[in-house]
DNA sequence: CTGCACATGTAAATAGTTACATGATTTC
DNA sequence: GAAATCATGTAACTATTTACATGTGCAG
């Protein structure tokens, strides 16, 4: 009785219910400010796949409640830990690993155009790297509370993270002083 | 007459384009060894594309040949090298940056299976790098030569992009080294 | 009483991959 | 004459985003 491979989408569910229980809105929140800078979700994935995690088992919905108001709050079963374990211990497929960088895209076509052109589209690079990284900052020290949510292996992938983008940002300055 | 925005697979056709006229299979080939690992594109990407930008009269196609077959070679019109340059200078947009990165996302979740697992993560993210970074390395010599399809931009990505995957490498060489 | 954050969802569109289908030419 | 590479294309599928629709609760 194996499910076959579920979505990438959904294990990253799987991984969040697992160290709490959360509304898909609590997800995304969450998902925002960690998995997003390698792995994105939307709504429009979210709430259609909690639903088909209840109907395959792998979580169980509560109707929670804030004041009034209905709140569908999930938790994983033993069988969606089972399942998420399986996934993270698989080393059969080789892993979806893409980028798309539209401004790296430009750079590389930029002779086309000119020095000045090529200036303005490192200087976008740099803008963005710079605030990517400071968002990164902004997140670490509430990754560095060993709390629930915050496991050691966050704090890895956020400062491998950092490392990435203080090098990218490191190469864009570079290329800019030997354009000068 | 603004022909509102293309896709980015648009431009990567036109940007090489821009430098030669090439068949589909051309790009593909060129696209493999270049924009691939920051932009990947895809045969049923390509194909349709060029007759889209035919149509459009950004490129015109020609009947080439090689033997006795057919053979489609594109070339890039004035309109054509128009519209690259101002998607080029163009500042407006953000532009697409996305990163997705499975084992990346396994590692975030590791704590949930324990150690041999981690492990067994960062030792296939080691693996995959160390495979780009030889494959990069292995593209450098070609890029250097200032020939036609090599342009000075070109090389500016090429090394960014590796200073970026030695980075990655040694982050997970330095979290392996923790584990044991 | 206004605006923001909370909260859930769906429909349509877009992007992109994969598998399939076909056949020619070159190299061994 | 077999295998690899050249070459073009389409159909179906999968994944994902965006826009829309709706409404509650809280803070100022």
């Amino acid at each position: 009785m194996s499910l076959g491979p579920l979505t990438n989408t959904a294990y990253v569910l799987l991984g969040f219910l697992n160290s709490h229980p959360y509304s898909g809105y609590d997800i995304k929140r969450l998902a925002d400010h960690s998995t997003r800078f390698f792995w994105q979700i939307s709504y429009g994935q979210i709430y259609p796949e909690l639903k088909r995690l209840v109907a395959m088992g792998l979580v169980a919905g509560a109707a929670g409640s804030r004041g009034m108001r209905t709140r569908n709050v999930y938790r994983i079963t033993a069988k969606g830990r089972e399942v998420l374990r399986s996934w993270l211990a698989e080393t059969s497929r080789p892993g979806t690993f893409e980028m798309r960088d539209e401004l790296l895209l430009k750079l590389f076509f930029s002779d086309a155009a000119g020095t000045e052109v090529k200036r303005a589209v490192l200087d976008q690079m740099s803008l963005r790297e710079a605030a990517i990284i400071a968002e990164l900052k902004s997140i670490e020290p509430h990754a560095r509370e060993a709390r629930a949510g915050h496991s050691p292996a966050n704090l890895d992938v956020l400062t491998g993270g950092l490392k990435i983008h203080e090098t990218y940002l490191g190469h864009v300055r570079g290329l800019l002083k030997d354009l000068s």
